[in-house]
DNA sequence: GGTCTGACTAGGT
DNA sequence: AACCTAGCCAGAC
């Protein structure tokens, strides 16, 4: 294959449904480098001005991940709350209840 | 083409 | 449950 990572990623993201949720460390698997968890993250970060559903990429423990930028944080569980993701006390959602379970899929197709 | 940077994570305190 | 640490890796510079 000879699209980046990043692309691979960005093409994840945007398959994620609506109301659901993954983690940093899923999408990495997914996309072929299982440990580049902290690499989705820096494209995420690196790429909002991008027409992805970015919100809808969280961390492992379904909590937000954007310390530093609150502003973005409270967006980004303003939104996920808009699509119906509930959070508890200590702004964690549940991965058993909103995380995206994705078909099984090949990069071939 | 070498370094630096983290919206990460699993594991241990 | 909160906090620390050491690996991790693609992308930015």
């Amino acid at each position: 294959m000879s699209e980046t990572f990043g692309e691979r990623v960005y093409w994840l993201v945007a398959q994620i449904p609506f109301g659901q949720v993954a983690s940093y460390g899923q999408l990495a698997l997914l996309a072929g480098s299982p440990g580049a968890s902290r690499a989705v993250g820096n494209l995420m970060r690196n790429s909002l001005g991008r027409a992805v559903a970015w919100h809808r990429v969280i961390n492992s423990r379904g909590g937000i991940s954007s310390k530093g930028d609150f502003e973005r944080a409270e967006l980004q569980r303003m939104l996920l709350e808009g699509e119906g993701v509930e959070f508890n006390r200590r702004g964690l959602c549940s991965l058993e209840r909103f995380g995206w379970n994705p078909e099984a899929f090949s990069w071939e197709s």
